[in-house]
DNA sequence: ATAAGTGCAAACGATTTGCGACCGC
DNA sequence: GCGGTCGCAAATCGTTTGCACTTAT
């Protein structure tokens, strides 16, 4: 007897569906951009209380690697990231998680663990080529 | 015949001293705040490029967990953090640095990888009573 | 009807920048 | 005297919020 509340509206969808349509990591603005093409009127403030919404609820992964801006990523797995500290770009690291190291860090620290994330930073192929012919 | 550029001003040399003085991570404006007890007339642009400058020359290192504010770390060794989402405290983890990581992300991603970062999140001590205590 | 979600514009907090004064060589 | 720094105030950037209006149930 009881109205089911609203959850996932039509703007969550298509914000959902644009993150996961993706394997960069997409900055609140540049998920903006990707969204207006099929939501013209959308507002950035909709897009940041969404994808904080998504991030809640376990639908993609809020991730915070150096920058300024906080990236989003439609995968919900535990993984690593490389940012390019030229060009900002993030990628994600194909190498499997460490499943014991939470468990040593709580022993040692008295922290509570809930989990743990690694940022490699470099150079992309990209900018490794851009910066040498700058020489 | 040159001009020697002054590198490590007076208000450098306090700035390093006060992080150096302290086991914590400030933000910036808790550095000011350190700060000010011995320059007074300190800006809060002086103590951030200041900051800059200083973990840009490698006497300090910047730290990016979590939180909307950067840290600043006084010692220049590689170890890894947790970092309170209760309270937003930032600790050391006492855990010997892998050493061999950068080097396969290197291979396996083509990035030219400089260095990587682990940040644990989790409760604090005080923070886990806090939210028993409250139930 | 009503609780939840939206767009808009304004507010916010952290950091950066332009600039004239200043300090150390 | 001159390049590098400084303090100050204003600007910028990313993000959040208040509010009046819509929308699903």
């Amino acid at each position: 007897m009881k109205h089911l509340k609203p959850r996932m509206t039509h703007q969550r969808e298509i914000i959902l569906r644009a993150l996961r349509s993706v394997t960069s990591h997409p900055t609140a603005d540049e998920m903006y951009a990707m969204v207006r093409e099929h939501l013209p009127h959308i507002s950035i403030a909709s897009v940041y209380r969404n994808l904080e919404w998504l991030a809640e609820k376990g639908f993609v992964q809020k991730i915070e690697v150096g920058g300024r801006q906080k990236r989003f990523d439609g995968t919900t797995t535990v993984h690593y990231h490389v940012r390019c500290h030229a060009c900002g770009k993030v990628a994600d690291v194909a190498m499997t998680p460490f499943t014991d190291i939470d468990r040593r860090v709580q022993e040692c620290t008295g922290y509570h663990i809930t989990g743990h994330h690694i940022a490699f930073s470099g150079l992309c192929p990209q900018c490794q080529h851009s910066s040498t012919e700058n020489k």
